[in-house]
DNA sequence: TTGCGTGCAAAGCCTTTGCAACGGT
DNA sequence: ACCGTTGCAAAGGCTTTGCACGCAA
């Protein structure tokens, strides 16, 4: 149940779901592999896989991802109001604290967010991801100056 | 250093902070007073000004509720994929959960939150917003069925 | 009178879609 | 051979920007 984050595993995942394993593919998952500590951009996924890809389609990167998505393999977040960012859905174990007043993202480590998760679990049935949140609020150099952005 | 919700304060607001107070923007913040319960999408407070102001372009209204924002009195937050909605920021003591699987959006009221509040101001000096979350996870319908969307 | 606010139209950014050719199984 | 996948190009949704006129203070 835990997706895997190796290409060969995750390719068989793509062709057990009915997918195809393309080379295409498989540079886009090495591109997210390369950048495992970091969360790339469609437009930058698409800007790296280009070294072995040249001709590689925006739209291809697009599609191929929300599959990944659809098999729990990646999530997409957004952070601020840029671009949506990409990222092993078992490896981040952390989620995001975007400051209203200067747009710093703070990674907060998702242990921090356990009792919540039982919380919500228990009183909507809900089940948090642990790879997804983004939360709003203040950081603390905006908080110790006064005014916000 | 709360935030007004009454359109008189907040036209004050925006005087001393050195706006104008101008009847489109009245208009526009008696729509969001009107929707105070909802959330509104900067089409749909377009489309209700233009009931008293029907030449109101959609730049004016961007415009505003940036400014708005920036002083505090509204925050956006974004559901889905779809457009930002915006409310009060004080009027709006919940969060919201997302679902990855229908895209279902549960409100949480925001007591469920006050642990974790406290939790990020120590360990991040990070002042979590009251009403500025969007946390992605699994609904309960989505839950138990099996596959995602 | 000063300069912020406004409408209009156009551009912008990011993402999705249509289609014919391609290629994995 | 079948059908999912790809590149290309165009469209799409939402939001921002430039500019000249209008109006609040």
């Amino acid at each position: 149940m835990t997706p895997p984050i190796e290409v060969a595993e995750i390719l068989s995942l793509v062709r057990a779901s009915g997918g195809r394993a393309t080379s295409t593919r498989r540079a886009i998952l090495e591109t997210l592999v390369a950048h495992t500590d970091a969360h790339p951009t469609a437009e930058r996924i698409v800007s790296t896989v280009r070294g072995a890809h040249p001709d590689i389609a925006e739209s291809t990167v697009y599609r191929f991802l929300d599959e990944l998505q659809r098999l729990g393999v990646v999530a997409h977040v957004r952070l601020g109001n840029g671009p949506v960012v990409y990222h092993f859905a078992e490896r981040a174990h952390h989620h995001h604290l975007v400051c209203d007043g200067c747009g710093a993202v703070v990674e907060v480590s998702a242990g921090a967010f356990d009792a919540l998760r039982r919380t919500l679990l228990a009183s909507h049935g809900f089940d948090l991801a642990v790879s997804h949140a983004t939360l709003g609020g203040r950081c603390a150099s905006c908080r110790s100056g006064s005014a916000p952005g």
